[in-house]
DNA sequence: ACATTAATTATGT
DNA sequence: ACATAATTAATGT
């Protein structure tokens, strides 16, 4: 009854791992080596803290594969899910927007592999490497952008479009192509939903069933696909 | 138009 | 068997 934790360093890195990510699109590849080898990698189980809201953010961090919640905790202690990070994108980068403790928990949504580095190299990748700042802002800005809208939703839309919203920009970001349709590659609950939209899971289960009937999603437990798109298009736009 | 409460059922280890 | 997730109806603001 003794479980080993995945200590384990993962096979030798890859100049070709980071080569296409925009960070690091426009660098040499020698360049890309010497970070690459200034980082570490880790994986990490499904469901746990990469790290936490209002620790010292001490490094920063590239995810490799898999996904992310970005959680925040509210003062009665219960965790709100503000946005999920596909792969390829850096979080925790506190030092872009120049703070030095994280704003936010991230949680694994699946397994996953992230590399990291030391907080303080950040500046001297933004100094010396071309077009890292840029489009390390880009994101930063795109993430802004899209929890802005989130708030306008909130204050204009009613619970239907927002949820239709959300689930549609989760394909779009997130959605892995099947059979029938587009599904979220990650568990997702009602609960996160309902968090996402500012709502309860018992108005996300009831809308759910109810386009599920309508045949524009199908879900089973943790696992939501959307087989008609442009019918939530139309709900989030009503 | 939605939340809350509560009871019930399904599903995964 | 147990905990977590999902559904459903009833009631409240």
């Amino acid at each position: 009854m003794n479980e080993i934790p995945p200590r384990r360093t993962l096979p030798r890195l890859d100049e070709s791992l980071l080569k296409h990510l925009p960070p690091f699109s426009k660098l040499e590849r020698r360049e890309i080596r010497t970070i690459l080898d200034q980082a570490t990698s880790r994986r990490y189980e499904e469901g746990v803290a990469i790290f936490d809201e209002g620790a010292p953010a001490d490094r920063f961090f590239m995810l490799l594969d898999g996904y992310v919640r970005v959680v925040r905790i509210t003062p009665t202690g219960d965790q709100v899910t503000a946005l999920h990070i596909p792969a390829g994108q850096l979080l925790g980068i506190a030092k872009a927007i120049g703070r030095d403790s994280y704003p936010a928990t991230a949680m694994t949504a699946t397994e996953s592999i992230v590399l990291s580095w030391p907080a303080r190299l950040w500046d001297t990748y933004v100094a010396d490497y071309e077009g890292f700042s840029t489009e390390t802002y880009n994101t930063v800005g795109n993430r802004l952008g899209e929890m802005n809208n989130r708030v306008v939703e909130m204050a204009t839309q009613q619970v239907e479009q927002r949820v239709a919203n959300a689930l549609l920009r989760l394909i779009n970001q997130t959605g892995r192509k099947v059979s029938d349709g587009i599904e979220i590659d990650f568990p997702i609950t009602r609960q996160d939903l309902s968090e996402l939209t500012a709502t309860t899971l018992h108005t996300v289960s009831r809308l759910l069933s109810g386009w599920e009937k309508r045949g524009l999603v199908q879900s089973k437990r943790k696992r939501i696909t959307v087989t008609n798109p442009h019918a939530l298009v139309e709900i989030s736009q009503a």
